[in-house]
DNA sequence: AGACAACCTGGAGTCTGCTCCAGGTTCCCA
DNA sequence: TGGGAACCTGGAGCAGACTCCAGGTTGTCT
């Protein structure tokens, strides 16, 4: 195991996920099944860790295991592809970015809102700034 | 039903939701059961509208619905605490914000590489530089 | 060599967030 | 007064993303 390699208990700790997460990723096809030169015994490059810090950002981010998937794909096929599929991942992440900020802003607003009110002995006016914040 | 009052049906219409969504909401107690005046039929308030609204909102940002019950409930505890909870929300969807802010960054990045790269011939460098935007 | 940790496979179980269904009641319009 | 749409309850089913388990093999330490 000298060059760093890394069985699936040192990757799923280096990761910071249960090592069953591990090869559920692998069952799915999300990280690609790795060499096996000891008996049966998956052996993964050192940076599977990065790859699977990745799928959890991404995950925490709102992105489903399917899309992770179609992200980590751009390695594959042609670069005119893998950018297509890029930009339109980017013009969701702006939409998501621009979502989040007006929901900060509510909420900042909101909590000013209720400092004042709690000030005035007036009823805190938290939620009700919430549920009119939506557009649709 | 004069005073804007709303059945199950008109409001999950009107929220763009499955009316089993509705129920489903009100079962886990997230939106609270309306009144009855009718045999048995629930009558939302108007409001119910904007409240599934947000809840929808909330989720297509991250929030799971037990986070959205938590950001609703603010509705009902002292002023106080309903701040914290906000505040704490607040520092989380800073967080997530900036996290998104980086693989939009990254992201387009990316796609500029990815162009460059094509130009000149060189392999597509997309997932190479996803992998090691995290800081973890 | 013995023991115990870490690994293997394949399958089952869990939690979340719906969605559907059966079997029955109520509403409303022609 | 029909008849069909909309409603009711309670329970089952489903997809996604794990998590656990049984029963067995391999690695490693002393």
């Amino acid at each position: 195991m000298q060059n760093g390699e890394l069985t699936i208990g040192r990757l799923a700790r280096a990761a910071g996920v249960n090592v069953e997460t591990i090869r559920y990723y692998q069952r799915i096809g999300l990280i690609e099944a790795p060499a096996r030169p000891v008996q049966g015994y998956r052996r993964y490059p050192p940076d599977a860790v990065a790859r699977v810090r990745f799928i959890k950002r991404a995950q925490e981010l709102g992105f489903s295991l399917k899309e992770v998937a179609e992200l980590l794909s751009l390695n594959d096929g042609d670069c005119g592809e893998a950018r297509a599929i890029a930009v339109r991942k980017l013009a969701l992440i702006e939409q998501r970015l621009a979502d989040l900020a007006r929901l900060r802003d509510v909420l900042a607003a909101t909590v000013e809102a209720c400092l004042s009110s709690e000030a005035e002995g007036a009823p805190c006016a938290l939620i009700e700034t919430l549920n009119d914040g939506g557009d649709t």
